[in-house]
Formats: structure tokens, sequence, C-alpha cells
DNA sequence: TTGATTGCAAAGCATTTGCATGCTA
DNA sequence: TAGCATGCAAATGCTTTGCAATCAA
């Protein structure tokens, strides 16, 4: 049994609720990924494991995993929500290419002391925060220089297609 | 004629758009405005003035003023996209109380010198970047340090609505 | 004239909810 | 056994699309 799992029967059991064998599936599935995915994109994946779960139920488990400090939502704009490891991962932002549709994950002590200074200059009590940067990867930079007009086709198909 | 009308008109010429009575209408109602109002938001207060308007007809301007530099799309993670006005506004990043659901809009030089830096560093161009900081504004603290347990209540109540 | 624009209704997404049935504790 | 959990279908909220009618250039 891995740490995330006691973690996650501890909370269950604080909070009176039951285990199930789909929540044990949810939570071992979204443990194996890594990355950001949406609630669907979890589904589809739990699907694979067994066919006979409802979305309905990975999302309500989504939410459980959230309130059990398992995992963290994260919103990149484009109206859905996206979900990453939380148990000891520490906070991050991210830098997104427009392009492919890579995600960097970074950190930066100076931007958190900033930030914090900004909130004590308005006397804002900061709970949390979320630092996106769009842009284009140095991937799809190098490409973007030596590429054909075909190329660049290719690769507008490519970002949409990540984007779904 | 004011400055942001004639940047519509001529971005609707170029575009070999045509001009109507609605995107007049809805121009000047989303300039009289402030702050951040979603698509359902202008479309009430453009009913107010003319309930002919259809909502569709809202979205499609909508979209049209972010494409001529007028507006500029929000999104603070609730799932529908808010419109602030960015012709001659400068870039800003956005402070979000959660409990009365204001908005402070700041700016920090600091801030995006060391945003460049991380893109630099990750040899990452940047496009755009989006700072939301949530936590509890300076009134609400206050208010929460003599609060009792009905005036709670009653905040509780409000940061709901204020979301809706 | 002609193609852009409009408003309506319907469709789309992602997500949530109502509810009867099923299953843990 | 009690009441939480499940899966389905339907509902939701925001936004977009299809389409016939209308209108600006």
């Amino acid at each position: 049994m891995t740490e995330e799992q006691e973690v996650f029967h501890q909370h269950i059991q604080k909070q009176g609720l039951k285990r199930t064998a789909q929540r044990d599936l949810i939570l071992d599935v979204f443990l194996s990924t890594e990355g950001h995915l949406s609630g669907e994109d979890l589904y589809q994946l739990v699907r694979e494991k067994d066919p006979s779960v409802g979305q309905t139920t990975v999302y309500r488990t989504l939410r459980l995993l959230t309130e059990a400090g398992l995992a963290r939502e994260v919103r990149f704009g484009d109206g859905r929500a996206h979900y990453e490891h939380s148990y000891k991962h520490e906070h991050h932002d991210h830098m997104i290419c427009s392009e492919c549709g890579k995600i960097i994950e970074f950190y930066s002590p100076e931007l958190e002391a900033i930030q914090d200074a900004m909130a004590a200059k308005y006397k804002f009590q900061l709970t949390e925060h979320l630092l996106r940067m769009i842009g284009v990867c140095a991937d799809c930079r190098r490409q973007k220089t030596h590429a054909s007009e075909s190329q660049k086709q290719t690769k507008t198909v490519a970002a949409r297609a990540s984007r779904r």
C-alpha cells in the first residue's frame, strides 16, 4: 500500500465515507499517470481497466482526491479542470506551449517572494495563486525557424489535437 | 466619437465587416462599464437598452472587440470568460477576494522581470501570462476579526452570490 | 445585389444532480 | 440494517452553431 493510498483511506474513514472498488481503482489509475489530466481523460483511462465505472463516479472521486490533498485542480483557461498530483508535490507554476501543448513546470522562490510582498502591500491575505505563462517552447521555436509552410500546417493540427 | 469607437470601426472596415446598430450598442455598453463582465453580464446590460438584441450577438461582438484590441478575455477559474477593457489599459494581474469577490488589479515590474527571466531560462518565448492571486482582502479580514457566527454566515452567502 | 449579420432554437461541452438500486461498515 | 455510493439519464451553465430572414455596403 502506497503512502497515497493510506492518505486516501484515512481521509475516507475520517469523513465517515466508504471504501469502494471504484474509488480504489480511480486512485490507482490517477497515481499511475503524470501530467495534467482532465476529468474526461481520467475517465477514459479508468474505463480501459473497468468499463463499468461511470464518469460521474470519476468526477466525484476526483473531488474526493482533491479534498484528501492527493490531487490539485489546475485550470489552463480552456474551460475545463485539469488535475495534477498534489501529495508531496511542491507548489509550482506552468508554462504552456501554444504550439504543441507541452506544459513546463517550474518554481521560482523570487516569484513567490514578490507575490507575497504585493499581497502585503494591499493587506491581502494570500490563500493560493496561479501563474500561467503562455508562449512557444524551445522545441517549437527551433522547428518554427526551419519550418516550411507545410510543416507549419502540421504543427497547427498537432496543437489543435493536443488541446482536445 | 471616442477613440475606442474609432478603433472598432477601423477594425470592422479592415476586416470587410459591417457596422450595425447592435455592434455599436454593445460597444457603448461595454465602454460604459468597468471591471470584469462575463458574456452574460454584458448581455443583461445590453438588454436593458434594447431587449431585442440576442445574446448570440453579444458573444459574437465580444469576440470582435477582443480581436480589435478593445477587450481582453480573463478567466478566473469559474469556468466562464470575463472581459475587461484592453485599449490603453496596461497589463496587470489580479487579486481575487474569496469572501466578497472583490478584484484588486495590480502591477509589479519586478514580477514581470522575473517571469521574463524564468522564460529565458527555459528558452520559452513568452506570449502572455496570467497571474491570479486568491485570498482575503483587507476589508473582509477586518470584518472577520470582529465577526460573530451570524455575520460569518452572511458573508458566506454574499461570497456565493457575487460568484454568480 | 450580395454577402455579412441577426436572433432563434438547437447543439455542444464539461460537469453536476436526481433517483432507484447496490453495497460497505 | 442504515445510509453512503453507484450509474444512468436528465439537467445545468456557458458558449457556439445551423439556418432562414434581414440588412449594410
